[in-house]
DNA sequence: AACTGTGAAGACTTTCACAGCA
DNA sequence: TGCTGTGAAAGTCTTCACAGTT
């Protein structure tokens, strides 16, 4: 008994006060470094360390663990495994996020055989395209269906984040089906703004923007 | 000569008050925007429109825009070509970023093919691996190379940038050879932070960490 | 009336400085 | 020559309110 962590049941992200994007961002990148550091069997972490390994500060890194409970033991750091599991458990209280894939091109087939994904938290539970040649198939374990079969599949495989990995011509109408099957949250691949009911969260990653704007980006 | 657009020359962004990344990468969203007008034949445009486009807000982009020059018209708004060619202008400098890969898997395979790129600024002009099956190979109009020619081959294509499109397990690696090749900027697509002097700017691109803090993130 | 451009206010984020302790 | 947690200060980013233009 002495080894047990306390788990904090009966609490979501809707109970407690709103944590901002840019932190919840940062602690995932905690959790993925302490992943490495148990593996490593380096039981305990200071904050110092964990900024050195990030290039983070180590005054950010306890305010962002502060968010959640106070673990941190003076004079020695973290227990990286009990940091972990406080933290996993506070974002995401042990659930799998299931994810589906619109467009398996060479994007989506790359991300149904993405290996971050197994390990991990996320699952890709269903893929849709409109190409004859894939619907039906398995990729990466991963189901292809017809796109115009979204609504009912995604609504009865309980879907949490649509992902667009289409050609910009058709993002729009993806987008459209979406909506149509209830998800609120959509990663956008393609290379264009897609427009949504107010309710639905969209997050943009276009390649052409993230390599040109590291290339302008002058340091300092 | 009374259509001609004045370009500013003798300009580069040392010279300029630096502007903040983010900023950069709203304005390459400007850009992309007015690519898409100007296919529609649309000539104006003004900040609301671009604001219900992009969801950022008008004023936002109205102040992003006012940090290179004032080129809007009161009661009418701004031309999108005119528009265009100023922000390209200003950030771009009509040059080529020049793209260096280093892993034809999947993904980077995925990046090759990536047809974005090709009417872009960006172009891949080498790639690197360290499979016999793939160097020697051209994909996507790119050849592979074995990628201990790297230091040779990026100072002598001039590479702008490095893309990491290896597994976890050999990306720090991968990043040293980055760095031995004279590589500044980084594009870090492996789900591992990466360690580098620190003149040498990373961009980390973790696909779990972009779903997981959209999931977690609840809205307002 | 319909738009841009902008100083100032407000909101948010990071860093500083230090109390207190496995 | 340790380390965490935190109130306060500093810094950055966004929005407000409105002057100016056509």
């Amino acid at each position: 008994m002495s080894d047990t962590i306390p788990i904090v049941r009966n609490f979501t992200n809707a109970d407690m006060m709103k944590i901002p994007r840019k932190v919840i961002t940062r602690v995932l990148l905690y959790i993925r470094t302490l992943e490495v550091l148990a593996k490593e069997k380096r039981y305990l972490v200071s904050s110092r360390q964990l900024a050195d390994i990030t290039g983070l500060s180590d005054v950010q890194i306890r305010k962002d663990i502060s968010n959640f409970r106070k673990i941190g033991k003076p004079r020695i750091g973290y227990r990286t495994g009990e940091l972990k599991r406080t933290l996993q458990n506070y974002l995401l209280q042990d659930r799998k996020v299931r994810v589906v894939l619109f467009g398996v091109g060479n994007l989506g087939s790359a991300i149904l055989r993405y290996p971050g994904f197994l390990q991990n938290k996320i699952k890709v539970v269903a893929a849709f395209d409109v190409s004859r040649l894939k619907i039906g198939k398995k990729i990466g374990g991963v189901k292809v269906y017809s796109v115009d079969r979204a609504p009912e599949i995604v609504k009865r495989l309980r879907g949490d984040i649509g992902i667009i990995a289409v050609p910009k011509e058709s993002c729009q109408e993806v987008a459209d089906y979406m909506v149509l099957s209830g998800l609120q949250k959509i990663v956008n691949f393609a290379s264009c703004p897609v427009s949504v009911p107010a309710k639905v969260q969209v997050r943009n990653i276009d390649f052409t923007i993230e390599f040109l704007s590291l290339f302008c980006d002058s340091p300092k």
